[in-house]
DNA sequence: AAATGCAAGATGTCAGACATCTTACAGTTA
DNA sequence: TAACTGTAAGATGTCTGACATCTTGCATTT
């Protein structure tokens, strides 16, 4: 329910500042009671894709002030192709990355240096008998440590949504054997980095990964088209 | 009755992993209809702080997975002093903010820039008749030319919250002339390495300005302990 | 012309009922 | 004894209908 209203919204139907039909309407519409309604609008609220008044109605909120990453996407996905929009999304990965990447290096512990070089070590292994499926749980799993090897809490919550809007894709990139073998690379200098505890170092190094993935994806991208 | 249960959680009554109480006895507990309870909670699941399993129960998830920045806000304020966490959010707008630098220098328009000129102009004014209200109205906007010349939809949608938990805080360090100097300056930068369409000036000067925010917030900090 | 009152329509809340799913436990059967 | 099955309890999902409260526009009154 919720998300076919956001499928109207999204296709043009209620653009931002406009009102939605009213609660009896929408009820009708759709074929369910006002109280599925009102639970499918409470959702969209607090994503802050809808702002609700008292009294005159149901109104869309603009685009910048979705709290949905999700939501956002689909957004931008609507009629153009969404290869731009994965670009931004790895722009954004990278910004996140970097920076955690960056905080982390002076104040990773010892034991989470030894759990990256298990990582790539594991990646190595995967790469070795063609088991992209653990590939990717290890290279998920690195960069996780790294993330709360930053000490801040709020990177994690703003990277989990993109997390999950990025995975699908990682699966498609980590299948090809020659992006395996510029990940494991990239992956080694970035432990070897933060063992160092160099910050600028860590940033780069990681930045040149991102940079290969922004790249691999690209590559990829024009491939399919 | 959302905010009710919200403090529930977050001063550990409901740790992550357990359920929390029934919908009816929630009803008897807060003295609402089960129907208030349902629509509170369907709140708190959209910014995935609850799960729901039909037949089993509603389940409060850990805290990394939480989608609102809020949210995490105030339960990593609980019991601490919040220095810390305001300290991480700073470090936390420098990834978003400096990212964003890097890219717009590639991207942004001849008249933003003018536009960037222009608020910085407006920010001096402002300091020289002691206007605090003008200045950070210049401020903020200076900062979201940048973000929206990134050409990056999701920037946006991932500072917005941030934008909210930070402008209160902004205000008090914006009152401190010498600080308003210090940001004078660094803005002024800012807008001449756009202007020069350098990735990597831009990327330093936004950075130069970052350290200076959190720099200001420490002693700030340290001065009212 | 201004102030007042009222009605329509919107969201907010409530109560009670039934449906559906999960789980545990007792009873049945091989 | 062990495995299977049926049933009941408790959880969430949905529905219906009603009333409360707020906003707004319009007709009425002053």
């Amino acid at each position: 329910m919720a998300d076919e209203l956001l499928d109207r919204i999204i296709e043009g139907e209620f653009p931002p500042g406009s009102t939605v039909p009213g609660e009896h309407e929408l009820s009708a519409r759709h074929e369910v009671s006002r109280m599925t309604v009102r639970e499918a609008m409470k959702t969209l609220q607090a994503q802050r894709i809808l702002s609700v008044e008292r009294g005159r109605g149901t109104f869309v909120n603009p685009l910048s002030s979705w709290a949905s990453l999700e939501a956002v996407l689909r957004a931008a996905a609507e009629g153009k192709n969404d290869a731009d929009a994965s670009i931004q999304l790895i722009e954004l990965r990278r910004m996140l990355e970097t920076g955690a990447c960056e905080l982390a290096a002076g104040r990773i512990a010892e034991e989470d240096i030894e759990a990256l070089f298990n990582y790539v070590a594991a990646m190595k292994a995967a790469h070795s008998i063609n088991d992209v499926a653990a590939f990717v749980e290890a290279d998920l799993a690195f960069h996780d440590v790294i993330l709360r090897a930053s000490g801040n809490v709020f990177v994690s919550v703003l990277f989990e949504p993109l997390h999950r809007v990025l995975e699908k894709r990682r699966a498609e990139t980590s299948a090809v054997p020659a992006i395996q073998e510029h990940a494991i690379g990239h992956h080694q200098n970035i432990a070897e980095a933060l063992e160092s505890r160099d910050a600028a170092r860590a940033r780069q190094a990681m930045d040149e990964h991102m940079q290969q993935t922004l790249d691999d994806l690209k590559q990829l991208v024009l491939e399919t088209k």
